[in-house]
DNA sequence: GTTAATGTAACTGATATAGTTACAACCAAG
DNA sequence: CTTGGTTGTAACTATATCAGTTACATTAAC
């Protein structure tokens, strides 16, 4: 299961975009209705990938390029996928005196490549700016 | 990130399929190289599920029906969605007075469950013979 | 200077995963 | 009908991840 930090990065970057950066991790935390601390633990994240920009001291988070140019798998890449960036683990160390477990990762992988592709290729297909949208429409 | 239950579980089905269902889960152990109980715990999911039959006491571990009718995503789903379905965690219990908190879940889960079902829908493009095919044919 | 915010470290508790030991239930073969 | 090997599970351990929390150094606006 993919965890919720990347459902509550999404929250934080439409929360900025609504307030138009005026805004601080505990009232965001107010929105999400968790502790200050696990959201600037994610706005962290979301700093490392570029997407945003805050200083210790100042008031505001933002927003490095406009919604509309953030897509969903930027969000999941930024905060599920920091380093390793693969999505199905393989077992190791398999028996390579047998032919299945000398072969079984070799044979897996390009098939699950793909499914990861085509899981990650939706998700770039939606901005964060439309579910905004959606929320915004919603009232 | 998936758990390589998924990816021992494809091992189990292509060692069955080898030894044409010949095997016990002690020479699946020795080739996936882990503790008997792992596999056991593997094949009983796969049970549930209806892929393989499998009775104490009883040498070997029977195919209900052939790889050319087990995708991996029959094989994902049966291993890693046992009871709940959903890929993505999507954080409840924020705040209804907050316009994002409020409509966040909503406006989240039509893209979510798009980028499931594509990769569900590549997993289901191969099926087990097609991994054990190309193990076969690297020797 | 005072105040308020960010950025992190460090700890806790809950949960998932994999590995392991132990053992009951079962059946085939001698 | 007993023996030996196998399956199916329970129970425990170790490790890792996640989310929540406290604490505090750093920073800048006022």
């Amino acid at each position: 299961m993919i965890s919720s930090r990347f459902s509550v990065a999404v929250h934080i970057l439409s929360l900025i975009d609504v307030h138009a950066g005026k805004i601080t991790s505990e009232r965001i935390a107010g929105s999400v209705n968790t502790n200050a601390v696990v959201i600037r633990r994610i706005m962290s994240l979301l700093s490392k990938s570029g997407l945003i920009e805050s200083r210790p001291g100042v008031t505001g988070i933002k927003l490095v390029r406009p919604l509309t140019e953030i897509t969903l798998y930027d969000v999941y890449r930024a905060v599920e996928l920091p380093e390793n960036d693969v999505l199905f683990t393989v077992h190791q160390n398999t028996n390579i005196k047998c032919m299945v477990g000398r072969n079984i990762q070799n044979a897996l992988m390009p098939p699950l490549l793909d499914a990861q592709r085509e899981l990650e290729q939706s998700l770039a297909k939606t901005s964060v700016a439309e579910v905004t949208k959606t929320i915004v429409s919603q009232g």
